[in-house]
DNA sequence: ATTGACTCCGTATCTAGGTACAGCGTTTAT
DNA sequence: ATAAACGCTGTACCTAGATACGGAGTCAAT
């Protein structure tokens, strides 16, 4: 059973950001028995380390939520995994259009040799 | 020469989005000769058009403040651009990492039979 | 016993890019 | 002439995901 201090240093995570966790739903209040101060089992611990992961895949604070209530349900933890994917999809779509477009811009810029005329703010007037 | 709201409804912007430019230094405040009230001419026009196309590019307010600065100075636009394509070319990269780790993730989890046990979750865990 | 480190709670602050509203004055249409 | 529609300023609010802080209580080490 660790303080909350010991496990924020452990997982790399700021106090603040524990507390932040519970308000929002993410991870239960655990046990304050001696004089009110929270003290973490390892479960909990697995928890936020979950949290962290699925963070790292793009998934939002409320979707972690859901992914966590749905542990035992596979068909919807793939449903919204689906979804994750489609907008990350988008996103790669969007972002390539958009490398396409400042690439040819700034490319006519660096070919450019009348200083006065720039291509790319040409472009956007 | 218009009043803010016809310039709005022309440009499909928020009267508050103009004044909002204005407050962020994106936009002159325009003459305002009679009681104090706004009015455009089409030189105000064009660089609200301005913000839109490069806010489309992916460039910040900051940015765009300081393609406007940068009028007439290619190069210096030119190394801006290169700068953002960085940035683009990054998050393509990272969200093309992020998409084959979801994609396996999901389709681990369609090709499960065992709905009690979630390869995403575990995954997660 | 005292001091420094830790915890508690509740609230405020931050970034980005707006959006909304209150309370007032003006303009326009009927 | 009157009411709706528009304009002004200044300030508050919004999302997301934290982070910081004030003021009070508590614990551990010297």
């Amino acid at each position: 059973m660790k303080t909350i201090g010991k496990l924020a240093k452990e997982l790399n995570l700021n106090v603040e950001t524990i507390r932040f966790y519970e308000r929002e739903g993410l991870i239960e209040q655990p046990i304050k028995p001696q004089i009110g101060y929270r003290l973490y089992d390892d479960a909990i611990a697995r928890q936020l380390k979950f949290i962290g992961k699925a963070k790292a895949l793009g998934f939002t604070l409320k979707e972690v939520a859901e992914l966590m209530a749905l542990d035992g349900e596979c068909e919807k933890v793939a449903s919204l995994g689906l979804q994750k994917l489609h907008i990350i999809q988008n996103k790669i779509a969007d972002l390539q259009r958009l490398e396409k477009v400042i690439e040819e811009m700034t490319n006519s810029c660096l070919d450019n040799d009348d200083e006065s005329n720039c291509p790319i703010i040409d472009s956007l007037k």
